[in-house]
DNA sequence: TCTGGGGTCCTAGGACCC
DNA sequence: TCTGGGGTCCTAGGACCC
């Protein structure tokens, strides 16, 4: 028997929160941005039909922005993983079989539901999350998650589906995959995409029935099992239970280049630090720390990448340690004379924070340090985060490297403080 | 002037070992 | 002409995803 998948996905969801909590905005041309306002990373409809795309960053679209009273918004993360956690909530009423697959989709596996209507199922699913999270979902239906993605984009766009399409057993299938273009397949991106069209591959049915030989050589094992989806032979599972993570980073853009290793070295510990939290609340403890910088790889001024590796004697979760490694890292692969524009630390070799080896003497002084730190997130969860920081994060003052966020809606639903009042 | 952030998987090649 | 072979571990780079 084989299985059926839905793919939930959220319609244009940072702009549909921003709705939510903003009405007057339905009906207009919405974005929000990146980090420092950089780039566009959502659009509502009317955005995309006046030719926003994707990714483009703001100020290569500055006239269109004021031609046509664009509004904007910086992201607003809070909200945003907030609501999505209303609508997971939702859909497990539904199933308990739900992948969490990214902040704004989720997929269903319906297998045991074949003798209902499914598209009917799907319909109830939309109007319940729609009333109780204002937020306007798609559901694609079918036998693997690659066919599902397919309905489901289509689901989006046909005013004829109203939002849900089940292809299992359809004769629209074919039809389906034909006007499905190559470049959107799951798992087709710009470089396989060039291959697919110049060997005369241009849309997913012409995918579906292409040679096996032909893909295996360009593409790999990967496209052989995008071969065996579109033809309805599962590949990928429902992973209901995600494995354990195998890295945590953190980095982020200064919004105006740095030339000063101070300056960067703040950045880094706030870096580390916000890492070393997010160790201990997955209960995990990393025995590899990368340290990264570079430049601005967008402009013609010199140009300077370089990352160190630093594996530990015994895996840690602490803040101060890991501050003290990062700082040595960025030591030895700073150089001055140099625009910084980038830098970041990664976690790697992630074990469980509950066998940690070490010798009895230092055992103790690890037990010291990790009451601190239980003591520093336990202050930080109650009070906001931030509210207690390590001294080598810097002086509040001091903005040079700080994320800018010039257009950010309210945390409507994250703080007591920034509520919606009705009035 | 202004260009995000955080992930995974696959593959090839080098180091090392017996 | 021909220069051992095979296994494991690690890393870098490429491709993709949202």
């Amino acid at each position: 028997m084989p299985p059926v998948f839905a793919l939930v996905d959220c319609n244009n969801f940072y702009v549909s929160c921003e709705q939510v909590f903003n009405p007057g905005l339905i009906g207009k041309p919405v974005v929000v941005l990146s980090n420092n306002d950089g780039c566009i990373i959502a659009r509502s409809n009317e955005a995309k039909s006046i030719g926003i795309q994707m990714g483009i960053p703001l100020f290569k679209i500055r006239d269109i922005i004021k031609a046509h009273e664009v509004q904007v918004y910086s992201s607003n993360y809070a909200l945003y993983g907030d609501m999505s956690q209303r609508v997971i909530e939702i859909l497990s009423e539904f199933t308990h079989d739900v992948e969490i697959y990214s902040i704004d989709e989720a997929f269903l596996d319906l297998s045991g539901f074949k003798k209902r209507n499914l598209t009917d199922y799907g319909y109830s699913i939309r109007s319940k999350i729609r009333k109780w999270t204002g937020i306007p979902v798609s559901i694609g239906i079918a036998e693997t998650k690659t066919l599902a993605k397919i309905a489901n984009r289509i689901a989006k766009r046909s005013e004829k589906t109203d939002g849900v399409l089940d292809l299992t057993g359809s004769s629209y299938q074919d039809r389906a995959l034909a006007i499905t273009a190559v470049e959107d397949v799951w798992g087709v991106g710009q470089s396989y995409s060039g291959f697919l069209k110049s060997n005369g591959i241009n849309n997913a049915l012409q995918l579906r029935n292409a040679p096996d030989s032909l893909i295996k050589k360009e593409m790999g094992i990967v496209g052989l099992r995008i071969l065996q989806e579109l033809r309805g032979i599962s590949c990928y599972p429902l992973e209901q239970y995600p494995p354990p993570q195998k890295e945590i980073t953190v980095s982020r853009s200064f919004k105006h280049p740095i030339e000063d290793i101070a300056d960067i070295s703040e950045a880094i510990a706030a870096y580390a630090s916000k890492g070393a939290e997010k160790l201990r609340k997955a209960r995990l403890e990393a025995n590899i720390l990368v340290v990264f910088l570079m430049t601005n790889p967008y402009k013609r001024q010199a140009r300077y990448f370089n990352m160190k590796t630093m594996r530990f004697p015994f895996s840690i979760s602490d803040t101060s340690e890991l501050i003290k490694y990062a700082h040595t890292g960025l030591n030895e692969i700073y150089k001055k004379g140099y625009l910084y524009k980038k830098a970041g630390v990664i976690f790697r070799d992630l074990s469980s924070d509950n066998h940690t080896q070490m010798t009895l003497f230092d055992y103790k002084k690890g037990e010291q340090a990790k009451e601190v730190m239980q003591a520093f997130d336990r202050i930080n969860k109650r009070f906001g985060s931030d509210s207690v920081r390590y001294a080598a994060t810097g002086s509040t003052r001091n903005q040079k490297w700080k994320t800018v966020f010039q257009k950010r809606s309210p945390s409507y639903t994250t703080n007591w403080d920034q509520l919606p009042e009705v009035l």
